[in-house]
DNA sequence: GATGAATGAGATTTCATTCAT
DNA sequence: TATGAATGAAATCTCATTCAT
């Protein structure tokens, strides 16, 4: 997320909405918000006390509701950010052909280092569906549109695949073994991780490669490629 | 989940530890370890009051703290009850060779019945990581522990696998693909879901293997039946 | 107003609306109650602290909310009160005929020594005002009221009159008059006030009184004259 | 109202005071008069924040500051005004003769039509009693003022009433009524209204109206047996 | 074995006022 | 002269837990 003062313009919370922030201003707010995601991600929604927030940003309590109207406000202006650098990402998804592989694991690369970022946060969001069904919606929507934008590669590298379906095991795929990853779960090295979801994704998209033109000796071959990146 | 009367556990001093229940008090503690179970997974840790739990049970709250010393005290009781029903699961998991395919798709079917029970409760789990290492700690355990069946039967089946990196990935798409099933936001249908999930651990585990004996018509007949359950 | 436990039935705050109170609680409610009706006329809506209420009724913060919803709902309870109080001595208002001077004599007393009570709370209604407004509506309901019985005895007394803004202006000074006197303002004894009320308020209705044995002409006369002015 | 530039009033260190306004101040000050004149009335003391007055004022906190000492200052300030003005009123109220009964019939409308301007902040006066007992002492005094005035006409007008009480009474009278049109308590048109209460303090003066052709006998019984209750 | 009343530490939020520019 | 940012004490309210019956 490009946490700069200018980050959505005029947002944050609803006290400042609508106000111009001059340069001192501008600089707190993003203290805050800065203090937030942080705090938001060590604790989670509830366990995070404004008290910490404020005393992470070094600030008052009064400065605090100056720029946002509730704990739950900041909360969703920080989700907000973080949803605007995830659908960013969805959208730069490369297509699935073979040829652009790897593009499509340079991709998986980015996807781990935002949630290298953003994982802890992310965690933190299904907590604060409880109090605000727009924001349950906002994490909702994510996923949706990563399988969108995943499922049209699908479509046209495989059209015979239910694309909608597989787009969606993918991701929920890809999303959670990040996770895991980040919280420490798998002990597993982050690349060989990456090569092992491209793989799966592979072989999930194009079945048993084999050129049609070829020979049967190459399949042999063409497996063996096809497992090595699964090998340790 | 096992109801055990004297499910103690772990944490702290349960004031039901070494008294002997008897069947008014069976019937009570159940009737509180399955409110727990509803409350935590339709509000989460925090956001569930001991005073929501006491009315859903219909006790008052000096009987909720004769059979449980914390809140904290009944959300891991509760989480120990899941976690014991996951690994039992986990234990049951089939062999990944061709011909016990049927057996596999059988169960990720009781997977998938499982997370219909648990999948809400288990939302909370990350929740609570924050209060209790301890129960955290399960958490991270039981999914340790599907990677570990699931590395055992990849190793059988496939070798020369990396069978850690893969089990650990394929346990990620099957809880995940469950848990967005589950909190409905998939629209696919669960039994497509779930060929889609088979085809994809196939796909992974065999890729496009083929028998040595077979002709080379085969190969593409067998990526033709591999991408059918994909199919829309 | 009557602040037995039992005064409205299940009145008292929203939280425990509905629910049945036992001895001990109802002794709680009731000194509660009690100490907010004396610290609110005190020191008025706004400057009146939570903290002020619970140490006149030396109970907890906890025990305080267990019982009324929010200060807010503590007022409204205290104004409930004062209002039953008050409208039901409007109901008990004599009739204005010249033999039932004394009975109107004695109800001026009741009233004011009803204003004993509750003058002090009444001052603080207006500022109640501001945050609820059906809060409000009750206060000028109250006035409605009075000026309704007020009225119908007038019509009865003096049919030619404005019976309505008769009653009206009477109510008003009635009112503040006891307010006065109750807040010190006026140094004059109680007993002499109420004799100057009865006395305005039976020459505002019945115009000159002339001794019975007086020639019958002049009275009529008199009496039209005196009544011209009201009329609407 | 007096708005003097220097106006200092007695109430804690103001800003202003001894400065030598400038036009812009002049016209700086006049506008953050008119702003806690009209938020204190619409809200009332506590309700009315410094942020609504001064951005109705349209100044900034900082200006707010430079003028008035605090908020309990400026409500001195604006209190003091509105004093000014009814104290003026008060002195300007004419004999209670016969003969000058238009006379007082056309002050009843001044008092009207300035209770119309000051009414609704007149209301809010007593909340501010509570913090300054300076502020409860100016209103409590303007109550007296007016009496003072209205018991030395009733003593020239009807030399053996108890003059103090009943302009006490009458007062109370007067100004609660202008108070309930005022607030809309009552939906009788003003016009009425202000026949009414000159009729009523006629026949509380003068008892029972004889035109002037009458014998002589009969209209001194009358006024005495009119009287008679009205003294001391 | 069970109940409902009471507790009080601690959380969020408010807002008059001061400060730095 | 004016501004907008910052302060922090104090207010209201919450809720897991304990107590008395």
């Amino acid at each position: 997320m490009s946490r700069t003062p200018a980050r959505g313009g005029a947002r944050g919370g609803a006290p400042t909405r609508g106000r111009e922030l001059r340069a001192r201003g501008q600089r707190t707010l993003a203290r805050v918000l800065d203090a937030g995601t942080s705090v938001f991600a060590d604790r989670g929604y509830y366990a995070a006390r404004v008290d910490d927030i404020v005393k992470a940003a070094d600030v008052s309590h009064g400065t605090f509701y100056r720029y946002f109207s509730s704990k739950q406000d900041l909360f969703g202006a920080v989700a907000e950010g973080v949803a605007t650098d995830m659908v960013a990402l969805a959208r730069e998804l490369p297509s699935l052909d073979r040829d652009d592989e790897p593009a499509f694991r340079a991709w998986l690369e980015q996807f781990h280092r935002l949630y290298e970022r953003h994982g802890r946060f992310l965690r933190t969001w299904t907590e604060a569906e409880v109090i605000d069904s727009e924001i349950g919606r906002t994490a909702r929507d994510l996923v949706t549109e990563f399988s969108r934008h995943l499922a049209t590669r699908v479509r046209a590298a495989a059209p015979d695949l239910d694309a909608g379906a597989a787009a969606f095991v993918l991701v929920s795929m890809i999303e959670r073994t990040s996770y895991y990853v980040q919280s420490r779960q798998l002990r597993v090295a982050a690349a060989e991780t990456l090569d092992v979801l491209a793989a799966v994704t592979r072989s999930a998209v194009h079945g048993a490669r084999r050129p049609a033109h070829r020979d049967s000796a190459a399949p042999v071959a063409t497996a063996a490629a096809g497992r090595a990146v699964l090998r340790s």
